[in-house]
DNA sequence: TTAACTGTATTATTATTAATAGTACAGTTG
DNA sequence: CAACTGTACTATTAATAATAATACAGTTAA
């Protein structure tokens, strides 16, 4: 199903976020269509079930899949909604943004933090009920 | 001159950096004025003079020192234009559009290495002649 | 219930990167 | 040239990230 770089500098378990996240944007899975479960894609790529996870964990985080503990991991549909112009809006707009805030004097660091802070609040908080 | 805690979490030249824009931005270090070399403030610290030149260069970079080989570190007057209004909006605004670029699928990864490249170009191409 | 599937949590190991230090080099000034 | 200044390169250590091993827990159907 995939061929990966185990050798390469990007984490495996990012190379199959990417993947997926292709494959989700491009509608070749569908919504609630299920993916290879932990074991099972692990066992074909001869890698552990955990990196699996870890990327699914990612994916569900961004919104990409929902999952159902012992049932398996599903295709969201939460990022039909999304066209490509506006996320190149968004891209420009950041980077505009991050010049003018590092010109002021704000560090990296700092902006950095602040996308963690903010990342963690979006995943932590809004997946719980995607089952019902 | 500083009292660090060498045995914290937080990386004692980003604390060097830290105080010494506390100092440039109150005004109590004034424009020109020379920062104590690398190797007294080392030795006074105890700790090893590439340490203190990690921090010079970090404070360089955000334009707030400017260095002179062979003579020393001196206080940029750069960052006097700014105030601290402008400094909440952006960061204000950057809130909100990091929170727009993660709904709509953008990685913390993506952002972050965004912000890595333009702190690059900045701290690389612009503060050559801040002695003139 | 139990067997065979599913995801999850915890911990350990390994790989990678960041922070600091040691040392030698290079520019400035009197 | 001597005594200061910053710089560059490398090695070492500390911290963190990535991956793996293993045991646990939920779902489903016979």
């Amino acid at each position: 199903m995939f061929d990966l770089d185990v050798r390469s500098r990007k984490p495996i378990y990012e190379q199959l976020v990417e993947r997926f996240k292709v494959l989700i944007i491009n509608d070749v899975m569908k919504t609630d269509e299920q993916l290879p479960s932990v074991r099972v894609l692990a066992q074909q790529l001869t890698i552990n079930p955990n990196t699996i996870q870890k990327a699914y964990r990612e994916l569900e985080s961004q919104g990409y899949i929902y999952t159902i503990k012992g049932k398996g991991n599903f295709v969201s549909e939460t990022k039909h909604a999304i066209n490509t112009e506006k996320l190149e809006k968004v891209k420009s707009d950041f980077k505009k943004l991050v010049s003018e805030a590092l010109y002021i004097g704000m560090t990296a660091e700092e902006l950095q933090a602040c996308i963690s802070d903010i990342e963690k609040s979006i995943g932590g908080g809004e997946q719980d009920d995607s089952s019902s």
